[in-house]
DNA sequence: ATGCTACTCTGGTCGGACCACACCCGAGGA
DNA sequence: TCCTCGGGTGTGGTCCGACCAGAGTAGCAT
């Protein structure tokens, strides 16, 4: 196809990357494409699909974002863009920037991630016989040096905190509990010069690990889940985050709609 | 900046589009950008950073889909990329992709689902006033006609549950809810053929939603929550998707790690 | 005053040009 | 014969310049 150089939408409608997108998923879909597969090069889908290689950038870009592909340039089989689907990295991405644009209040991402954890803590104790806790148990171990400094630690609270979710084996609420943890990091940090005794802080939350911990070896429930609660609201009760409580700003102040995912009743809501 | 046409690192690192992005995160987190506000054009931005318009692009078609700005074209206030965080779309696209890719189990996001909708469900029993149920109602009156396609009644099923989740007024639990259902909605519809009497099963469903929001009017958590456990699994029971039972596919036979996020225990699990 | 036309700015695409990198293979030396 | 080293080749990464379509806007002509 000999587009000459300003001529974008030809027989397709406009979206050219979207073009790429699409025949990403189809292909996934079909099975013609599965982890691990190689994409075809940057140049090759170009021609193939008929768009210029910037717009099949753009879609890899996307895909990479999203952690579905990975890409390494150079040579060989380790080269080129692969499918890995590693959904963490781009729950955390979108969660993020989410939060920093006010799409995600802070409280629903906190609110949110209470209801995961302590879901996932029912799960582990009724059934802990069925799951490894061992990571979980290297992290609280790691975590006991009394001179980790409060980011060190909390990298390794938050570690351990997808560590219990990753034990219930459940890639969707991993990625879900890091992309949550990952939104609110910064909000996280930001609180720690509230804490008057940071010492007394951290021990407090080492025994509630501990006793989290146990409650699920124990296999009491309700127990893991109470405590697991209490964990996490004190904490930001602690670190003067704005306990969780009713709030939500606008949806979006954008004046525009018609998405296909868009409700088709008025939205007198709120 | 006159950089000769093939010079990409000058004095900056690799990843020239993820300059781009962390400008973006920053000017939201410092809140010099925010929702409703016009992003300066591309290549306003390209030379403000010292990068190409295609890294600028490429970062533009990443907040794009992750749902944080709106680009369009021409002149006057509502052309060019605007801020509106809008996370549905964002987190549909990569709910839909992992489960492509096989980064999501299917049982794990029914699973997902099944775990969200409970809470929903019990929370907005637990205060009914607080909430506003009137375009889950709306929907599922919608739903009421007997001639409805399988399509259609999905996606008005859809609906509802994600209404439902809008009102209990939590953005990421909604948006959680949206791309779940987004990422299995060719399941369900795949499952359609194998319901022996839709009608019959239409009919149920409609019943079944009807005794969820009377039982959530009523206030009673603890029903609110079995029902529409109940309505889900059997539900995904009849359309004869594998009804939830453990299994997860390797997480990713991708041969390498190291990401910023990446554990640092071994991980022997599963 | 009104209406139409140019202008200008924006994103959307394309194609070509480099660079750095990593593998692969063949030539040449030990 | 075996090992080593240097080019050849292909991949992503980036930049640049060009052009198109869309949408306001200013300004000229009536």
């Amino acid at each position: 196809m000999t587009t000459t150089p300003g001529t974008p939408p030809e027989t397709e409608s406009p979206r050219a990357w979207k073009t790429v997108l699409e025949h990403v998923e189809r292909a996934l879909l079909d099975g013609s494409l599965q982890p691990g597969d190689r994409l075809p090069g940057e140049r090759q889908l170009s021609t193939d699909l008929g768009v210029g290689r910037s717009s099949v950038r753009e879609a890899f870009r996307v895909l990479e974002v999203l952690g579905l592909i990975r890409t390494r340039s150079g040579s060989g089989p380790n080269a080129g863009a692969i499918i890995v689907a590693t959904p963490r990295g781009g729950m955390s991405a979108l969660m993020r920037l989410q939060v920093a644009a006010q799409g995600f209040p802070v409280d629903d991402v906190v609110r949110a991630r209470l209801l995961l954890e302590a879901s996932v803590a029912a799960e582990l104790a009724a059934a802990v016989h069925d799951h490894d806790l061992a990571d979980a148990l290297q992290l609280l171990d790691a975590m006991e040096p009394p001179g980790l400094d409060p980011d060190e630690f909390l990298v390794l609270d938050a570690q351990f905190h997808v560590a219990l979710a990753e034990a219930s084996g459940n890639q969707v609420i991993t990625a879900m509990m890091a992309g949550l943890r990952s939104a609110i990091e910064g909000y996280v940090l930001e609180g720690v010069p509230h804490i008057r005794d940071w010492g007394a802080t951290a021990d407090r939350l080492r025994h509630e690990h501990r006793e989290i911990l146990h409650a699920i070896e124990r296999g009491d429930s309700a127990d893991a889940e109470a405590r697991i609660r209490d964990h996490i609201t004190g904490y930001y009760a602690e670190s003067l985050l704005p306990t969780p409580a009713q709030n939500s700003p606008a949806p979006t102040p954008d004046p525009d709609s018609g998405r296909e995912s868009s409700r088709t009743v008025a939205s007198p809501t709120r």
